[in-house]
DNA sequence: TTATTAAATAGTAACAATTACTACTATAAT
DNA sequence: ATTATAGTAGTAATTGTTACTATTTAATAA
């Protein structure tokens, strides 16, 4: 079986991730490491952000503009997307566990998680009338 | 101001879209449009789609899986998604209206709607253990 | 330590989904 | 019919992402 190695750069990646409330694409996050690791490749970063996805350490969003964001943060929550600007940020919504539950009685599948998008004009674009 | 002009090919893809229980990425709608159409062009469809979205005569679903699908129902319904096959299809869960204004309370902006995605396995997946 | 093995990387090429461009065609209003 | 303009087909370009390859690096053992 495949061992996981260490590497500086996933390190730096996840530590990146986890330092920003914001959520960041791949290329944001690139972008940034580049100001500590000048040569680190794009490529590394997308490979390491969906290692980091697979091994539940961190998640992915995927909100509708074209390219994925990614969360540190792994519990359950749920996220808000501004239509004007793009921003995702977190909405400190309570999980609402039973709905998985509520969706089970409708479904023909099997559902065993689900995700919740809110949509609407942030704070920012409200008061500069984007 | 644009005036929208009638065209067969727009016609063609909305009378298509109604006409599917799935909800196709816009290169399978291409592909069943062209038994009608054979030389409508990719772009054509993608074009008329984008423009049905604007006009809110059909939604756009991204549910992670890298294209686009889109539904011809625009009333508020959600949808689930087998992490196996990748089909999406409608999930009669009755709509949560609440939830916008329960989302509001902890939100900086204006929230004026939501996505939500269940995810799982599909019935024809778990009989066929894929 | 050094040698060995396999994972990880940088850099680049390839890819898939989508959009933009352009010359031509079709619609609708005069 | 004429004219103005929206829409189209076909293709090129763009964007986000993944795959490939030669080289480097981390873990392990001699």
């Amino acid at each position: 079986m495949k061992t996981l190695k260490y590497s500086r750069q996933r390190e730096s990646i996840k530590a990146c991730l986890m330092a920003r409330n914001d959520h960041p694409t791949a290329d944001a996050l690139y972008t940034s490491i580049r100001e500590e690791y000048p040569n680190i490749s794009l490529g590394t970063v997308y490979r390491n952000l969906n290692l980091l996805v697979e091994l539940g350490e961190i998640q992915k969003l995927t909100c509708g503009d074209g390219a994925d964001h990614f969360d540190a943060d792994t519990s359950p929550h749920y996220h808000f997307v501004c239509k004007k600007c793009g921003q995702v940020c977190d909405l400190p919504l309570a999980p609402m566990d039973d709905i998985n539950h509520m969706a089970q009685k409708h479904a023909e599948g099997l559902v065993d998680s689900h995700k919740i998008y809110f949509y609407g004009t942030c704070k920012n674009c409200l008061e500069n009338n984007c």
